[in-house]
DNA sequence: ACTTCGTCCGTTTTT
DNA sequence: CGGACGAAGT
């Protein structure tokens, strides 16, 4: 039992209640991941079969961290405990039970990008304004109704819905939900949400699979459960009804996804779903000073839904929080980097142990740039990651299309790159036929002529090559049918051919996937180890995946989202300006804006031992300078705990912030307003500088188009646009023949003869 | 069929 | 300022 001794009896309390339901109100730094594992383990030694225990997390980072712990208590058992993001679980567990659906087991999964080029298609066909359908906007509705395990069906019932939307003009909203799902449906691929929506619907309809998943999954934990949304909190209630062991671990504090559909009122009211819940507060800080610890505490007293608890830390009182000024977002970044450069050398610290946070991933630019000139080293965490570069995408839609030859999405992306002469309208062409008939784009790809007119040879091709990749990824291992399909596809030498810095980033991209797919070929712990086991949760990966250098000493830069989870010794907070933190989307409701002071609790409660604060006075956004006032969450921080790192005015009035917020109103009493204006009326029209280059050239009186057919190298010629030239080689056949001039005011051009508009003026010289 | 250029638009946050 | 999309030119 040597793994209880390091705990408070709180934590122990915990992780010794192993049976009914538990919930653990973990306050931030108050050692909720040793809590997870250590009740993990507890489990495992105290007889309960580890194939019982499903952990479920947010991230796969977490879930690979605690696997890696509980591994290192439990040794090999740990492997059969299934753990990952709701994500991967159940769309590993959807894989199984496909069928059930009517789902093919190696669905697709399609990504956010994926889910807005199908929502465009739809908008388009449909004709819609593209204002009152916005793209993104259609996603986020969709999704929240799956969210909230609203299907199509019921959308178009319900009547409030309607209304809405109707008083929004936008009543085909339901209809577009419909095509949209049946889309996704007939490619056999589901979107993120779609993962634990579907997982809602197996359960629900099916009680035999219900059954065999909740005696399986005797023992439950849910960590981060102040996020989950009701689709999430469903599946768990459903999973959990039979044996009740269900833990959920949290803090309502630091709830920050209310936007993708978190209901933070899954955790508030949990007590209300099991009567006989054990509550456990883990309110001991063990992370941060106590300067920090209450400084949070300031922050989050502002809200006014909670769950009441004390955090607390024993540790000493620490620095008071610094809070800078800059004039403007740059001097902000100078002001943080020549921070992190001197309390580097004064206090003998690495870079590592610095972190920015930010609100928004457009703030790391200034950061970046000032970091830079300092030659300090960093790293930015999220962004983009690996598997959203273009050429990963485009590689892995060869993949997908390989498995899946009805995932439209990767047809679409791979049908015509690289280059095989397949344009728009034989595509458009493509996807007219599979509506009419029914049937899938591939399946019109199969037989071209059949279906469509004008069908290119290059077509029949295209599925040969396809149906090749099929035989061979079934015969080869991940890594050789991976590179096959790399080169014949083109995609490799495609690359190879572009020399550019970025084409030479995006070649070694590629091989790092195939090195990675390579390394996952000769893996000794799985059993199946074709390419199609590879692709199956790659969908769900994200940026910290391949970290190959994640020891590298270097300051760490990202939204405080991502942050979350994560300590740092020495912490800036940057950005703290109203309409950026909080944003200004949150400011019209009240449980938006407490979200965003959580975050500001989450950012706050990552530092250690040093936290600073920073916001600018003036910033650029949208390319345009806009001044900015001081964020409100600053004057609800209790003045003592902080230290103003600039020529502060004497501190009469009860809060100096106050003061800068109505020096700005009285200056400009527009700065609001007019910061956000699309355009500022001073702004003059844009000058055309077309018209100037394209009429550099003064036609000739007696300009007129030639008949080019007989044209030969040699000839002088004159060009509305381009002027005087003479043509020096000629290449292609009949109508495409495509000729090179040298133009004496532009240089070498090349021209379509049959759209080139060319007067002849002499023959050869 | 493909390329280039001009216009419009917008930003939270992510599995 | 940068990316995404449509129009016009090649």
């Amino acid at each position: 039992m040597d793994y209880l001794a390091g705990l408070n009896p709180e934590q122990k309390a915990a992780v010794l209640q192993i049976k009914g339901p538990v919930m653990i109100i973990a306050g931030a730094g108050s050692g909720k991941t040793r809590v997870i594992t250590y009740r993990v383990a507890h489990l495992i030694r105290s007889r309960v079969d580890s194939f019982n225990i499903l952990v479920l997390t947010f991230t796969n980072k977490a879930a690979r961290e605690m696997r890696e712990r509980i591994n290192h208590i439990c040794g090999p058992e740990a492997k059969n405990i299934w753990m990952g993001t709701f994500h991967s679980v159940f769309a590993k567990l959807l894989r199984v039970e496909a069928d059930k659906i009517g789902y093919p087991s190696n669905f697709t999964i399609y990504d956010t990008d994926d889910s807005k080029s199908v929502l465009r298609a739809i908008l388009k066909e449909m004709n819609l304004d593209d204002k009152l359908y916005a793209v993104n906007f259609v996603l986020n509705r969709i999704s929240a109704a799956k969210n909230n395990l609203i299907s199509w069906q019921a959308y178009q019932k319900d009547e409030q819905i309607q209304s809405e939307d109707h008083a929004n003009r936008r009543d085909l909203l339901g209809k577009v939900y419909e095509t949209y799902a049946q889309r996704c449906y007939r490619a056999g691929a589901m979107d993120f949400d779609d993962l634990l929506f579907k997982t809602n619907e197996l359960l629900r309809d099916h009680p035999d699979v219900t059954n065999k998943y909740q005696h399986k999954f005797k023992y439950i934990m849910v960590d981060e459960y102040q996020d989950t949304n009701r689709s999430q909190y469903m599946i768990v209630k459903r999973l959990a009804a039979v044996n009740e062991n269900i833990c959920v671990v949290g803090d309502d504090a630091q709830s920050i996804y209310a936007f993708r559909g978190a209901n933070i009122q899954n955790i508030l009211n949990f007590e209300k779903d099991y009567p006989d819940l054990k509550v456990f507060k883990l309110e001991q800080n063990y992370r941060s000073t106590q300067n920090i610890v209450n400084v949070a505490n300031s922050i989050i007293s502002n809200n006014k839904e909670q769950l009441k608890k004390n955090v607390f830390s024993e540790k000493e009182a620490g620095d008071r929080i610094k809070i800078m000024r800059a004039f403007s977002d740059n001097e902000e970044g100078k002001m943080v980097a020549d921070t992190i450069m001197q309390d580097r050398s004064t206090n003998g610290m690495k870079w590592h142990d610095f972190a920015i946070l930010y609100r928004t991933n457009a703030q790391s630019r200034s950061m970046e740039e000032a970091l830079r000139k300092l030659n300090i080293p960093y790293k930015i965490y999220g962004g983009l990651s690996f598997y959203q570069r273009k050429e990963i995408k485009d590689l892995i839609a060869y993949f997908r299309l390989t498995f899946n030859p009805n995932d439209e999405e990767a047809l679409k992306r791979v049908i015509n790159y690289p280059k095989r002469g397949i344009g728009d309208t034989t595509v458009d062409r493509i996807i007219v036929a599979a509506d009419k008939n029914n049937i899938t784009p591939f399946e019109v790809v199969l037989q071209p002529n059949y279906y469509i007119e004008k069908a290119p040879a290059s077509l029949s091709a295209f599925a040969a090559m396809i149906q090749s990749f099929q035989v061979l990824a079934k015969n080869q291992s991940a890594y050789e049918a991976a590179l096959y399909i790399a080169q014949h596809s083109g995609l490799l030498k495609d690359l190879y051919v572009d020399k550019s810095i970025e084409g030479v980033n995006r070649y070694e991209n590629i091989q790092e996937l195939l090195n990675g797919i390579k390394e996952f070929s000769e893996r000794e712990d799985i059993e199946e180890k074709g390419l199609d086991v590879f692709m199956q949760d790659i969908a769900l990966l994200t940026n910290d995946d391949k970290d190959k250098n994640k020891d590298a000493d270097t300051v760490s830069l990202m939204t405080i989202h991502s942050s979350k989870g994560l300590e740092f010794p020495q912490v800036f907070v940057v950005g703290l300006e109203e309409n950026l933190f909080p944003s200004q989307m949150s400011l019209n409701s009240r449980s938006d804006l407490e979200e965003e002071r959580r975050l500001f609790y989450v950012a706050v409660t990552r530092a250690e031992r040093k936290l600073s604060i920073s916001y600018a006075t003036s910033r650029f956004k949208f390319g345009t300078l806009i001044n900015c006032e001081p964020s409100r969450f600053l004057d609800e921080i209790d003045a003592k705990y902080l230290e103003l790192d600039f020529s502060a005015k004497p501190q009469q009035s009860s809060s100096f912030f106050d003061d800068e917020r109505n020096a700005w109103s009285r200056k400009d009493t527009n700065t609001k307003t007019d910061a956000y204006k699309p355009k500022p009326a001073t702004t003059p029209p844009p000058v055309k500088t077309t018209s100037i280059l394209a009429k550099a050239h003064v036609v000739s009186n007696d300009f007129k188009i030639s008949d080019t057919s007989n044209l030969q190298v040699g000839m002088q010629v004159e060009h509305e646009r381009f002027g005087f030239g003479k043509v020096i080689n000629l290449e292609g056949n009949k109508p495409d023949v495509k000729a090179t001039i040298f133009f004496k005011e532009i240089g070498q051009k090349q021209l379509l003869l049959k759209f080139a508009k060319l007067s002849i003026i002499n023959g050869i010289e």
